[in-house]
RNA sequence: GGGCCCCUAGCUCAGUGGUAGAGCACGUGACUUUUAAUCACGGUGUCCCGGGUUCGAUCCCCGGGGGGCCCA
């Protein structure tokens, strides 16, 4: 017999001892006076005569995390998932029954105790148990107490057992909720309404990015997972809601990295009247605002670098710094305005060693460039600025530029945080940009954006001057969290499936 | 999609072309303030899967699976 059957035999023998003691082995309901958390905090930095003066009586629970028994004098170290108390029992000061509970109890079960804190001789903080209470039997052996969980496979696909074991994984989730909430917060107390848009849509769009299908049986229709909400709140915009956000989930079907899951989460907000120019500066007090609420403070760790997340950021334009990294990288001056020229352009990339499609104009040559020298060195907070109008079909051009358009993108630690732009509101335009984009879908871009007849309509019953922009919450997790990989601040990452 | 690395007990990890190891965990016993409790004794196993080479493969070779990192 393996050791974990051992095991699992041997707990389930005591549960059914526990049965036979007439306990209710899976109990309803246990009412807590306090969590063990609040136990730390209100009582945890209290000197022993203090305790002894005060007397607090508590009733809390949690999971067994280790179990010392001495015999007459037994220890339980219990844990809530992120603070972990000391129990003390012996036998002669607790019910009979509650002793042989305590007997039956293995590393892991769930239990309740009764009792009130004081400190061991050597200082620990602990409650003096008078009563135990069985929750729930774990059958299956935790992982170890000491190296606990490192291995990142079940970690991933078994979060439960990370979350037991690893207490800095659920702080990770703690402070997730808390920049969800923060975001939240900052939006609605400026006057954003929150909005939920269609997650299945006919006509997958507002992003360059391939789309899960699925299908609707009774409509006989199939349906495309969103890879973004952004066409659908830009028609709330056409319909009079001035300031909306929505914080949801996007689905894009293409590769998984440190930086990439399948299913994402973004917060996409659009304001009428306003532009990217002023979106820089809200998203700058944005995450300055986030950060402080989240972590207390705008300067980070990441990785190897201090991060200030206090505005103002860097800001540079995207072929500015294409141009300038080129020039770095070849060893002799390439100005800004070579980009735009589509020879000129294709040269540059062909001596960089990066491949350029037939027919490729500058704007995605240059686009091309910046992805591949400037993205990963842009670690302090960098708004880029000023696209390619080919990359960027949803986007207002410049008054007297029509090549580029008015958008930005946010870097912070060597990768996009958020992407905004000025919106492309006239219909006539927005429709070139379609057909454009379907010439490109034509010649093999499978990222190619689709066409949305109802969206250029829409657009024609008139869209106010709109800045938009969508923020990656992932990815600003895991620069406030210090976590490398989007697997560490997503709960169950997509994983390959097993067998 | 390409390159490199990993997969051995429930967990963390050693290891070898010749009967598979440690610590924790688990079991039994001792112990009335311990805390990675300690001490004594005890059993851990599809060495990821399949094929090949070999007298013999967990180890070498080939293929596959899963994971990680880097690149595209």
């Amino acid at each position: 017999m393996s050791s974990q059957e051992e095991q699992v035999q041997q707990r389930r023998s005591n549960l059914d001892e526990l049965a036979k003691l007439g306990i209710e082995i899976y109990p309803r309901k246990f009412e807590r006076r306090h969590t063990i958390s609040d136990l730390v905090a209100a009582y945890g930095e209290c000197t022993h005569d203090e305790l002894e003066a005060d007397r607090v009586e508590t009733v809390t629970s949690g999971r067994i995390l280790a179990i010392r028994s001495f015999g007459k004098a037994n220890f339980l170290v219990l844990s809530d998932g992120l603070a972990k108390i000391q129990v003390y029992l012996r036998q002669d000061s607790m019910p009979e029954l509650d002793f042989r509970i305590y007997k039956l109890l293995d590393f892991g079960d769930w239990v309740g105790v009764e009792g009130r804190l004081f400190r061991t001789k050597t200082n620990e903080f602990t409650i003096w148990a008078s009563r135990v209470h069985f929750l729930a039997k774990c059958l299956l052996p935790l992982p170890e107490k000491w190296h606990g969980l490192t291995d990142v496979e079940i970690r991933y696909r078994q979060r439960y057992l990370d979350l037991v074991v690893n207490p800095d994984s659920r702080r990770v989730f703690e402070a997730r909720s808390r920049v969800v909430a923060a975001i939240r917060s900052f939006m609605t107390g400026r006057g954003y309404l929150e909005v939920e848009t269609p997650m299945m849509q006919p006509v997958a769009g507002g992003a360059l990015a391939r789309p899960f299908v699925t299908h609707h049986n009774t409509l006989d229709m199939d349906l495309y997972l969103r890879i973004a909400p952004e066409l659908y709140l830009k028609r709330l915009t056409v319909g009079g809601m001035e300031k909306v956000f929505e914080i949801n989930r996007n689905f894009r079907n293409e590769g998984i990295s440190t930086q990439h899951n399948p299913e994402f989460t973004m917060m996409e907000f659009y304001e009428a009247y306003t532009d990217y120019q002023a979106l820089m500066t809200m998203t700058e007090e944005l995450i300055a605002t986030v950060a402080r609420q989240v972590t207390g403070g705008d300067q980070v760790t990441f990785g190897d670098h201090e991060l200030s997340l206090a505005p103002p950021f860097a800001r540079v334009s995207l072929r500015d710094a294409a141009a300038e990294a080129a020039s770095r990288r070849l060893g002799r001056s390439i100005d800004a305005a070579d980009l735009r020229d589509y020879l000129k352009a294709a040269g540059v990339a062909q001596e960089l060693g990066i491949e350029v499609g037939a027919g490729q104009r500058a704007g995605k040559t240059a686009m091309d460039i910046f992805e591949r020298l400037c993205e990963d060195r842009l670690i302090q907070p960098t708004f880029v600025y000023d696209f390619p109008t080919e990359v960027s079909p949803l986007s207002k051009q410049k008054p007297d530029d029509p090549d580029t358009v008015e958008r930005f993108e946010l870097y912070i630690g060597g990768f996009e945080v958020a992407n905004a732009f000025s919106e492309l509101n006239d219909p006539a335009e927005q429709r070139r940009r379609f057909e454009a984009q379907l010439g490109n879908r034509a010649r093999g871009d499978l990222e190619a954006h689709a066409m949305d007849e109802d969206y250029i309509r829409a657009l024609e019953y008139g869209l106010p001057p709109t800045g938009g922009e969508g923020v990656g919450i992932d990815r600003l997790v895991m620069v406030l969290t210090n976590s490398a990989s989007i697997r560490d601040v997503i709960l169950f990452p997509l994983m390959r499936k097993r067998e």
